[in-house]
RNA sequence: GGCGGCGUAGCCAAGCGGCUAAGGCACUGGUCUGCAAAACCAUGAUUCAGCGGUUCAAAUCCGCUCGCCGCCUCCA
């Protein structure tokens, strides 16, 4: 079985072939450092961390660069609105990215370099440009020359007539044509700065990719990701510096992932409708967010609402219930007893990791793969409802077999990780501590129903589940006594 | 204006030329229950924005129309 990718450059789903065998080589667009981030580049980090796993699970190697801009105009400014270094406001906004991504579960790449950190390699390259003429320094400025690249255009399917046509170019007496764009800026007084042959500066931003995934990655690797934004100009740029440079295609294959928006406008500053992941997080558990990010396929966009939210929450909390009753098996089976499971069922629960395989090589069909999940949870529900006392020995083992399966394959996309008990209960005590009652209350109450119902005092025995309902709590009887939860608002 | 994407049941969402159009949430009926809840079972699109076309066969391919979104300026 093979992995498809869709591709940007070639605009269709392709079979990923690394160029080592088994290693695949993969550069993301990582954030500018200047803020907390947002639902977005959760989206981003999660993809990609996805992505990375699922290639892994499957046994290949997995080369993972993801780079830090910590050098540009936003981290400029904003540093000078706060009364701070550059080096400082990056620095800091770096350390809050890993708070929330450590939260979130988000496994480190294997290496997350710094721009700042590979001026040598930039101010490199970028003399080469100018040796081979595909760039020209002017007032202390280097500019790519665009239209001495022939194939320009060619990710992001433009053509340069059309660009200059239409859009909105500022006019930058400096170049020699207006689509041309700065390799290096010359500083400005007050403004940090490294030195180089052009004189004191700083980086432009497309250089910075080209320079470190090539010192990490090669000439030529396997995969870059980032957002959809990032295809033009940024993308579209590194890849005409690279190949220009190096006269070796750039990169194989190019991902890019859909934005998450809000009431179906992408999220920005400007409108003010971007929600960070820390306020997320203050109201939902980490796999919650995963849950939903992943319930549609990375490259659509992916509307943010609270209803959303809490469907993924109920959705995943009913996952949670399927596994929570089978770690309640002690392991103690009945003697030679005649299996529930159906050769049906046996036959979904076998079939599951190997369904799942084909939904996400299917350009990573998350939403598909979460749906194999529901359908084996339901199997397992199913055999689960037929065991009254004892599980047979078959059942049993079939049952935990199938509950590993789902924890493994859970684990690629970050979900079902937990102890489904200790997730269940801790959700449930986050959620008493919003309502007005204490579970000793709760406790004590239900005790008085289970007399009066031992009484068969019917009246008092719903006056008080109404009594508890209003509070939110949920009572059910069961074999083993009554249980109780706490209801969505 | 140029480029790209999307439009599938009340909502979310798979499906990428051919088995009964996955799955989730919500709803309804049944089993269970003293009654409930949970769970399980059952039920819902003769139809995939609309109109044409290609094909033995289309939600899936092509064309046009309508609607929505993104990029073309920093952006995940």
């Amino acid at each position: 079985m093979s992995v498809k990718i869709y591709n940007t450059l070639s605009r269709k789903k392709e079979v990923l072939k690394p160029l080592e065998p088994n290693h695949i080589k993969l550069y993301v667009c990582g954030i500018t450092s200047y803020d907390y981030c947002h639902i977005g580049h959760a989206r981003s980090a999660l993809a990609f961390d996805m992505i990375v796993r699922y290639l892994r699970y499957l046994g290949k190697e997995v080369t993972y660069i993801r780079n830090f801009t910590d050098i540009d105009d936003k981290i400029i400014a904003r540093a000078a609105e706060q009364k701070t270094s550059t080096e400082e406001l990056a620095n800091r906004f770096i350390d809050e990215f890993y708070v929330d991504m450590d939260k979130l579960g988000v496994d480190r790449p294997t290496m997350e370099p710094k721009a700042t950190e590979h001026i040598q390699e930039m101010t490199d390259l970028i003399g080469e440009l100018i040796d081979k003429d595909m760039a020209y320094p002017s007032h202390g400025d280097v500019y790519y020359r665009v239209g001495s690249f022939a194939e320009y255009g060619k990710l992001s399917g433009r053509k340069l007539e059309d660009m200059q046509a239409g859009a909105r170019i500022q006019v930058n007496e400096n170049k020699d044509d207006p689509m041309d764009f700065v390799l290096w800026k010359a500083s400005k007084p007050g403004e940090p700065s490294w030195s180089s042959p052009w004189g004191d500066g700083r980086p432009g931003w497309h250089i910075e990719c080209s320079a470190m995934s090539r010192k990490y990655l090669g000439d030529t690797f396997d995969i870059h990701g980032g957002g959809q934004d990032l295809i033009f100009p940024h993308h579209e740029n590194e890849l005409a510096q690279s190949e220009a440079a190096n006269n070796k295609p750039y990169v194989n294959m190019w991902i890019h992932h859909g934005f998450v928006t809000i009431r179906d406008e992408k999220m920005s500053k400007s409108l003010g409708n971007f929600l960070t992941i820390r306020d997320i997080l203050k109201h939902y558990h980490p796999e919650v967010l995963r849950f939903f990010i992943f319930s549609t396929q990375y490259r659509n966009p992916l509307d943010f609402s609270e209803t959303a939210m809490q469907n993924a929450m109920t959705g995943l909390d009913r996952l949670y219930e399927c596994l929570a009753a089978v770690e309640r098996l002690t392991g103690e089976c009945a003697a030679e007893s005649k299996q529930v499971a159906s050769a049906k069922d046996i036959k979904k629960l076998e079939t599951m990791e190997e369904r799942f395989q084909s939904a996400m090589n299917n350009d990573f069909n998350t939403a598909l793969a979460q749906g194999i999940l529901f359908e084996s949870a339901k199997v397992i529900n199913k055999i689960t409802r037929q065991i009254t006392d004892l599980p047979p020995q078959a059942d049993y083992d079939l049952l935990i077999q199938a509950v590993a399966t789902i924890k493994k394959l859970g684990a690629i996309m970050g979900i079902l990780q937990e102890n489904a008990g200790e997730y269940l209960s801790a959700k449930k005590s986050a959620m008493l501590a919003e309502i007005a009652i204490s579970e000793e209350d709760i406790q004590e109450l239900i005790l008085e129903r289970k007399q009066a119902r031992e009484d068969k005092n019917w009246g008092r025995s719903d006056e008080i589940r109404d009594q508890l309902l209003k509070h939110r709590i949920e009572l059910n009887d069961s074999a083993e006594g009554t249980g109780w939860s706490i209801k969505k608002s």
